[in-house]
DNA sequence: TATTGTTATACTCTATAACTATA
DNA sequence: TATAGTTATAGAGTATAACAATA
């Protein structure tokens, strides 16, 4: 039986909407088990594997405005699991790094984020995995050439 | 130069929502110029290609919650775009159908997603393309799936 | 003057409970 | 009693302007 939104499922755009929203939905509850969400457990995992970066820096990886960095790292830091260290060499800003329990917690959750990734793509080989990250990563760069081509830069 | 959410790379989760956010902001603009957004087009398309459906049918074909499918029912109608005609067979329910004018600006607006289609798959082969469509069911599948064995469906 | 982190704020999207009118 | 559409509301996520401290 066809369904009704047969219209707009040739848009990959649709798709790429439809199946996220629901695999961000379960990734939520996932994190949550821990006290996280996905925000906050994908800035512990930065920090964790590449500690003492910058704020900005961080959230600029993640693609987060600063602003909307600030309450991920309250977050983290009022669960104990990162530090803001004030750096010498530049009295503004933050350095963030994990406490042995952020560290911890991080491994944890780590796993839990494995076997979310290993339901997802149960069925899938690990040829169609790649192939699926690559066209993410083109569709992705399209995107932002895109954008740049608009803004003259 | 390996970018800092490189551990958060594996993972098709992170990937999935990156890519998708950047193509939402895009099409968000694309929609715009026409008076609509990204669920408003959604719903017009519908509407023109399936028309008389109740409005419970077609929230649920594009996974909207029936309350939030008001207003966007409410802006497709104050922009002339679609009617809702009181069935005769149940007073309770709307049947959705399109006007001219909406079936003109949908043929207009569908040409713009599919240029934003091309733009967006840049550089793939229709092979890639139809894979990367196949991945994202199949995702779709392991979670709705996922979904009915927790509650028990 | 520019930058880091912050505050305040607003807008969209999403989710749920409860109402109304019909069935 | 159950269902269709609706209202009200609350919670995320996201975006921008403006501020204090520092460079």
């Amino acid at each position: 039986m066809k369904t009704l939104d047969a219209p707009l499922r040739a848009l990959t755009g649709y798709r790429l909407r439809r199946t996220t929203s629901a695999a961000m939905s379960r990734l939520n509850t996932v994190f949550a088990q821990f006290g996280l969400r996905r925000a906050t457990y994908a800035t512990l995992a930065i920090v964790v594997e590449t500690p003492g970066h910058r704020q900005g820096k961080v959230a600029e990886a993640l693609a987060i405005e600063r602003p909307n960095f600030v309450q991920i790292v309250d977050e983290l830091e009022n669960a104990g699991l990162v530090l803001r260290e004030k750096q010498a060499t530049d009295r503004r800003a933050y350095a963030l790094t994990p406490t042995p329990k952020g560290i911890a917690l991080c491994a944890e959750v780590s796993k839990a984020a494995q076997a979310f990734e290993v339901s997802l793509t149960c069925g899938m080989s690990d040829a169609q995995i790649s192939a699926l990250h690559e066209a993410l990563d083109v569709m992705a760069a399209n995107i932002k050439c895109q954008e740049e081509t608009e803004n003259g830069q």
